[in-house]
DNA sequence: TTATCAAATAAGAATTATTCTTATTTAACA
DNA sequence: TGTTAAATAAGAATAATTCTTATTTGATAA
């Protein structure tokens, strides 16, 4: 990924363009699992010894005010970011806490028709969810 | 819900059956909602003021740990707790950040199906957790 | 019933992820 | 190149949860 191209992207998106999201937009997406605020400002102090962690937290909230990266909370109570944006379930290990993305077309089809065929009403579903928990094999 | 119906419950699961086991158990069956462990705490204060936060927490977890109730995070990262224990979805207004309970046979079908159907191959799912996001109408 | 003892509790200190505050710096633009 | 609003660094503040320790209590057996 190009200087160029992560410019863009966040400039795109109406954020000044900054060294530090510059850092931390590439970090995130180098990253093969879905980091926590902490594990992006591990990743990155090394290199940028002067990024503070509030930048961090502040940095990949604009991120997902503006669409960029998604966040969501995991089973302890922390908030992971993940760079992949387009609707995905997630697999949660219980015994290494792992957590994997999974992408299943058949899935979504069937999720998107059980809500189409009217059985939420009262309710106007915007997104779903689904994790599944257990053990990799 | 009798004491003695609530006694038989925790002694059932091999806990020690306490005054505090047993208001807290009933403080939980008798909320309509997902209660916090803060909020359970202060339905049951003023009856019982002494009775503290951290009983609370020990207890709702010691009930969690032998199956009476369930867990889990919400999206503020505030652990709630639900006494229903069959599986259930759950409807996340974003509005008014209430959380339902939504039960569906078809749903729950639908999605054993899935699961049996080879699809999640090196994982063997134990739970599914559900959540529809969006707007009451 | 009473003594025993492991388990449960109260109280509050400690922890930890996250947010907030404020002074300083910087990117964008005129 | 100067101006200004937005971004950042540093660290204090917050809040949910866990931990520690001394005390109390429920269950069991004598």
């Amino acid at each position: 990924m190009t200087t160029e191209f992560i410019k863009n992207k966040i400039t795109d998106s109406g954020l000044k363009f900054t060294h530090q999201r510059w850092v931390i937009y590439d970090a995130l997406h180098q990253a093969d699992s879905h980091p926590t605020a902490d594990q992006v400002f591990e990743d990155i102090k090394s290199a940028n010894p002067s990024i503070s962690l509030g930048t961090v937290y502040k940095t990949l909230d604009s991120f997902v005010q503006t669409g960029l990266i998604q966040k969501f909370m995991d089973q302890n109570g922390v908030m992971r970011f993940d760079a992949i944006i387009d609707a995905h379930s997630h697999l949660y290990c219980k015994e290494t806490h792992e957590i994997k993305d999974f992408r299943n077309e058949e899935l979504e089809k069937i999720i998107h028709n059980f809500i189409s065929g009217h059985k939420l009403k009262d309710f106007e579903v915007e997104e779903v969810s689904i994790v599944f928990k257990g053990r990799k094999k």
